[in-house]
DNA sequence: TTAATTAGTTCGTGTTATATTTTATATATA
DNA sequence: TATATATAAAATATAACACGAACTAATTAA
């Protein structure tokens, strides 16, 4: 029963957190500027940045003068201070990075799997391959490690549900905690696309933010305030099985018109399947390529696709209210078309269009954004509790 | 930009908050349960308590004995120590109610309008009402007036759209503090319906609780580890217009097959006519009459209704993930036969049955509700900021 | 040079949560 | 009945903390 309440202990960390908030939102700053953005006193940013000072997590960069008075010192994360670890896991593979705290890869492996891969099997290679990458690095610098997986997740770090993958009751925290000491931890992939876009992305000062991964399937990440919603039972934000077509084509859940039964990846390859009169499936890359060069079909297949999209993301933008709404996954390589048209119809359709006004922007690490979330989930903890 | 920051004069206030959660939750408790509880040392909760005995919110209520060592002395609201006024205004009018600290109503007025009020007539009529009630009692013991309005409220208290008031851009706040000097909110109806769930309700221990307000709109309000959850742009959980049947029948909002243009009561009323063959208008106590009776037509027409309410309301719970679902407004009046079968489809349908269970509940205040939750807005900065 | 201006630091103060000690009130047992 | 034991709550001492005021630092303008 998580009653909120007020330690000693806690109030340092919420003020360190707060100041490397405003640094990374608001770039290089000065001691007066944070003060001025967070609330605090000048006396109390100046400790709170030298206790940072002394984890090495910020450094100066330098002053700035303008007009009279005593220059300000800017401030900005050191990123060289610690490294992280995200992977994230998919029905193809893994892909795993070791980064920077600016989001810079030092060196990456990736993981190809068939469909039979046991999850042990995946779970080893992926502990391999993460103890190597960790080796590059010394130990006081190596933050954590993140694993994002498309399915519903215990705070445990237990994979509860992964229908893509096939996972059920896998106990991948656990197993991963053993073979990698040190923070651990395993996250929707939706829920870490979600923090790559706060942390790192283009969504560093969003208040409100909702994350979709548009692929096979279609998850959903918020975050508010620079917390992640996470349901009561560990499911985030499942908007994957949202209806919005009553009598629409039957899901793989059993349901009919399941947002990602109209929407997704797979909607729109049956539909190009469909619309070239074709029986082989067909590459994502082949579709966009024919989009690109106006292709009747690739255009009618994405069309249709298009307008699921925009009735269930418009549904969620009414729902959640948010101010960002950042598209990941595959289908957001169709790129600034597909952007604007989601906007558009996302501004146009809300309850009260001109009062609201939300924008749509498109991930900036194709298929790593949720790798990078998921090594971001270390940050907090480090920046907080280390020295 | 509201960054949390550590306040030192926040950090009691938390506390008090975290003993007032646990003592409003788990009824008459001592406090060595509380100091359980919150994590927090005795000692601390010990002081909590003196301060929270000085503004005289808590009361000992005698002690009990049980084994040996020093008897426990239970600690509980004391529900004189402060009064609300609450108010919702819908299209028929406006309910205003004065009630103590355990929601027992002092006193309580009626207004009624035709469609055809301006926004200054009813807010003239309600000020003027809640005056009277607010002489009845001492004005130490006036904490606040809060007023629920089925709409889209900016945190100032203007109402900027309410489709069904059919009002816009009314300063209803900024009115309504001239008129009453003293704390005032202004709140959506559904948010205000999860907030009287959650302080008076059926939801007292609901970590996160979602509220429908199923009326000729659906409204829906969130509350999460005690806050409320509140749209970037003001606008809550506007789950009314969430598309669940690409190709149904038209929405007043102009798109096609939104949640409420065919779950509402709307809906079943131009059901029951259609299915009854009739042009007039069907009450919503004979529907439920005939409904209770077997009657067919009424059958036919809830169970249509209802399928769309089972579909909207799985959304929503696979979108939010909540422990609790409390059910208000007009619809719920169809009572246990409604509740259950939501519940059912609910448990059965969510992403992962069997690991999820979810309780879903009927409202305890009838079309009090938001009154009670509208008042209930008062409470945390009343108990906090006082003496 | 000197005054004015702005940034950042130092230090004393009051508030706070916590740990420790003390007091209060019961049961169990010889 | 006296004593030991167990538990709850209050009192007291302590250390951490944010804050405000005074102070120092570093620049421009005159």
């Amino acid at each position: 029963m998580p009653i909120p309440v007020a330690r000693h202990s806690l109030m340092r960390e919420m003020n360190e957190m707060a100041v490397m908030t405003v640094v990374r939102q608001h770039g290089p700053v000065s001691r007066r500027r944070i003060a001025e953005v967070t609330g605090l006193t000048k006396s109390t940013v100046t400790v709170a940045v030298q206790r940072l000072f002394s984890k090495d997590v910020l450094m100066e960069l330098g002053s700035v003068t303008a007009g009279p008075g005593r220059p300000e010192r800017l401030l900005g994360l050191n990123p060289d201070a610690g490294y992280l670890l995200g992977a994230s896991i998919d029905v193809a593979g893994f892909q795993l990075l070791l980064f920077d705290l600016e989001a810079r890869v030092l060196d990456q492996k990736r993981g190809v799997f068939d469909a039979k891969a046991s999850p042990n099997e995946v779970l080893e290679a992926l502990a391999q391959a993460a103890r190597l990458l960790r080796q590059q690095i010394s130990a006081r610098k190596y933050w954590g490690f993140g694993v994002s997986i498309p399915g519903i997740i215990a705070p445990s770090g237990t994979v509860i549900h992964a229908p893509n993958l096939k996972w059920k009751e896998v106990e991948a925290g656990e197993y991963l905690r053993r073979q990698l000491p040190g923070p651990l931890y395993v996250v929707n992939d939706a829920a870490a696309g979600a923090i790559a876009e706060y942390y790192f992305g283009n969504a560093l000062t969003s208040e409100f933010l909702l994350y979709l991964s548009l692929g096979m399937g279609i998850g959903g990440g918020v975050m508010m305030g620079g917390n992640l919603l996470v349901g009561i039972h560990g499911a985030g934000t499942e908007v994957g099985h949202m209806v919005i077509d009553d009598n629409g084509p039957y899901c793989r859940c059993g349901r009919q018109g399941c947002f990602e039964a109209v929407a997704s990846l797979r909607a729109l390859t049956e539909r190009a399947m469909r619309t070239r009169d074709v029986r082989d499936w067909v590459g994502l890359d082949h579709i966009i390529e024919a989009f690109n060069q106006d292709e009747p079909w690739a255009r009618q297949a994405l069309e249709e696709t298009l307008h699921y999209l925009q009735q269930g993301i418009t549904n969620l933008a009414n729902i959640f209210d948010p101010d960002t709404i950042v598209l990941g996954g595959p289908l957001s390589r169709f790129g600034e078309y597909l952007r604007a048209q989601i906007e558009r119809r996302v501004n146009q359709d809300m309850m009260i269009a001109g009062h609201r006004s939300i924008a749509v922007r498109l991930t900036r690490f194709n298929e790593f954004t949720s790798a990078f979330g998921a090594g971001a989930m270390a940050l907090n903890t480090a920046v907080t509790t280390r020295a």
